[in-house]
RNA sequence: GCUCCGGUAGCUCAGCUGGAUAGAGCAACGGAUUUCUAAUCCGUAGGUCACAGGUUCGAGUCCUGUCCGGAGUACCA
């Protein structure tokens, strides 16, 4: 219905020569004031120096609307124009969500597009935090909103495995290692002092027993990446987050993509040298402090190699390249860009997607979570407390503007009221209708007398279930998930509210077909919300 | 100091590009089950949308300022 008054009213604006711009339909909050609304005689009162009111007498006035699609309209104070659906068409646009099945939601917005969004990123030095965990599934729910607008989608992981950081971890294993053999070393300063370096230490031991402190630190290093690396992998793997492409930062000095980036822009002049550091002139555009590309040991800062990654991105052709980034990444990304825009890279296509702090509770008291300190609670505890679906909904229910509060006390004995436990109540509740439908040999029927779905709750799930490709496109124009599960939860709502309101199986044939496509469209909605939310939709519970 | 995010019911949070009487869940109280799964539904109660100005027909939503909480402001990533 909306295509359509969007187009007879805007025909109509301009045959009046009145402006279209304002424009707009929106869903009443409350159904008494119709399924559809529009503001645009109250936005045009002050050019056209008329009432609301005469306007849309005015406009409305010349106007006939198609009996099968607009049943009813009026004019309501101070000027609103209310737009009532014709029940016929909304029983067609039934129809047509049964027809769409498995595709009903998605859209083509990004047909023979392709998107880059990188993800989690984490070094390997250590398991996947709680932490890590709402960027991990943030960013593995908005490629599947990519997905399901068409976009060829390549899931990325970038990571560093050189430096300080992955030196320290060679020291620390190496130490443990040599601990095992009864050697009293201690850690350095700032080493990892998780457990999890103990038992690498082990498996290394039991591997290749005769190291010793002469032993090259380069070994010890890299065996500790590997361990840790599959330690990563294992747990995406549980929460079915699939990376396509594994970005070693490593490949951007071996292809001379550092020097490249550097060597431009010293050719810009951007580029000095101060106490044997090369700094980068980040004030010269317009930021407030200069900031160090090369430290005075030779080693490049984290921000070279971004700036060569991202130029990378962009080389790579990509049409929609998303960042997701912790807030503590803040800082990062202006001066990337800017070193990008600096150097003529264009970064049109980049969007960062910047996430809050998880804060974990436990027995009420904040957990400070630090990877090289090991205080902190891995993904993997949390998955083995609560469960895979409820940690891919409980991340991402909320807006990553906001702070994600973890209750961990609250979550583990939370399972019975839970939120995600009503959406898939929900769709259990109708597979079991299926169920018994089907004993009944209540096949589906070729003449379903839609007329006969008009019952006050019946018709607001329909409009619910209709509302759900809207709710797609919301999540990718915004890349905001957070509205998908609150939709979802509404919907599942607007079922248990059917549910409870009408028998579905009863003697009268023809309503009990007629409500059955109705669960049907339900059911497949609420399957196809949580297949993007990799959440499952269990038959029974 | 500066940059970014947040401040909405006792708690955790929604609130779509400004719209009509600000909504859920949890917690509290009351009700519904000979009925397709009660992990459900219905009802009661709970609000100065941090505060103060401004913009306009209209502001939780936009602008300015203040206060409170968080993140950053590294030759860590």
């Amino acid at each position: 219905m909306n295509h359509y008054l969007l187009e007879v009213l805007s025909e109509r604006l301009n045959s009046l020569g009145w402006p279209t711009e304002t424009l707009r339909l929106s869903r009443p909050n409350d159904s008494i004031n119709g399924d559809a609304s529009t503001n645009i005689a109250l936005t045009l009162a002050r050019t056209l120096k008329k009432s609301p009111i005469t306007i849309a007498d005015e406009l409305l006035s010349g106007i006939n609307f198609d009996k099968s699609i607009v049943s009813k309209y009026e004019i309501a104070n101070p000027g609103f124009i209310n737009f009532f659906q014709a029940q016929s068409n909304l029983h067609e646009q039934l129809v047509n969500v049964l027809v769409l099945g498995s595709d009903f939601g998605k859209n083509n917005i990004g047909l023979g597009k392709t998107a880059q969004v990188e993800f989690v990123s984490a070094n390997p030095t250590g398991p996947l935090t709680v932490g890590h965990g709402r960027q991990t599934i943030l960013g593995d729910t908005i490629s599947n909103i990519l997905e399901w607008s068409h976009y060829d989608v390549t899931r990325e992981y970038y990571f560093n495995n050189a430096g300080r950081q992955m030196r320290m971890l060679g020291e620390s294993l190496k130490v443990r290692y040599l601990n095992l053999k009864g050697d009293k070393l201690s850690l350095p300063d700032g080493g990892y002092e998780g457990d999890y370096i103990i038992e690498i230490a082990k498996r290394l031991l039991s591997e290749k027993p005769t190291l010793d402190n002469d032993s090259d630190i380069e070994i010890f290093k890299s065996y500790a990446e590997e361990n840790i690396f599959n330690l990563i992998k294992k747990t995406l793997q549980r929460i079915h987050v699939q990376h396509d492409v594994f970005y070693n930062e490593k490949s951007l000095y071996d292809e001379g993509k550092i020097d490249a980036v550097i060597d431009e822009l010293r050719l810009k002049e951007l580029v000095y040298e101060k106490d044997g550091a090369h700094w980068f002139k980040t004030t010269e555009l317009g930021f407030d402090q200069d900031r160090v590309l090369i430290k005075s040991t030779g080693e490049p800062t984290y921000r070279l190699p971004d700036i060569a990654y991202h130029r990378e991105k962009v080389r790579r052709g990509f049409d929609l390249i998303i960042d997701i980034f912790g807030a503590d990444h803040m800082d990062t990304y202006p001066d990337v860009l800017a070193a990008l825009n600096a150097l003529g890279t264009e970064t049109s296509a980049i969007s960062v997607v910047i996430h809050q702090f998880v804060t974990l509770l436990k027995n009420g008291e904040m957990v400070k979570m630090s990877t090289r300190k090991a205080e902190f609670v891995t993904l993997d505890e949390l998955i083995d407390e609560v469960g895979i679906d409820v940690v891919r909904y409980f991340y991402i229910m909320r807006s990553a503007n906001s702070h994600l509060n973890f209750d961990l006390d609250l979550a583990k004995r939370q399972t019975e009221e839970n939120p995600v436990f009503y959406l898939q109540y929900a769709h259990a509740r109708v597979s079991s209708i299926f169920r018994r439908a089907k004993q009944r040999d209540l096949l589906p029927n070729e003449n379903i007398d839609y007329a006969l779905l008009d019952e006050p709750s019946t018709i607001a799930l329909l409009n619910q279930i209709l509302f759900f490709p809207d709710v797609v496109k919301k999540c990718l124009s915004t890349l905001e998930v957070h509205h998908l599960p609150n939709y979802l939860y509404d919907l599942a709502g607007s079922l248990h509210k059917f549910y409870s309101d009408h028998k579905v199986l009863s003697n009268d044939i023809a309503l009990t077909h007629a409500r059955l496509q109705l669960l049907k469209a339900a059911q497949l909605t609420l399957k196809n919300g949580l297949a993007i939310l990799g959440v499952t939709a269990p038959e029974s519970m």
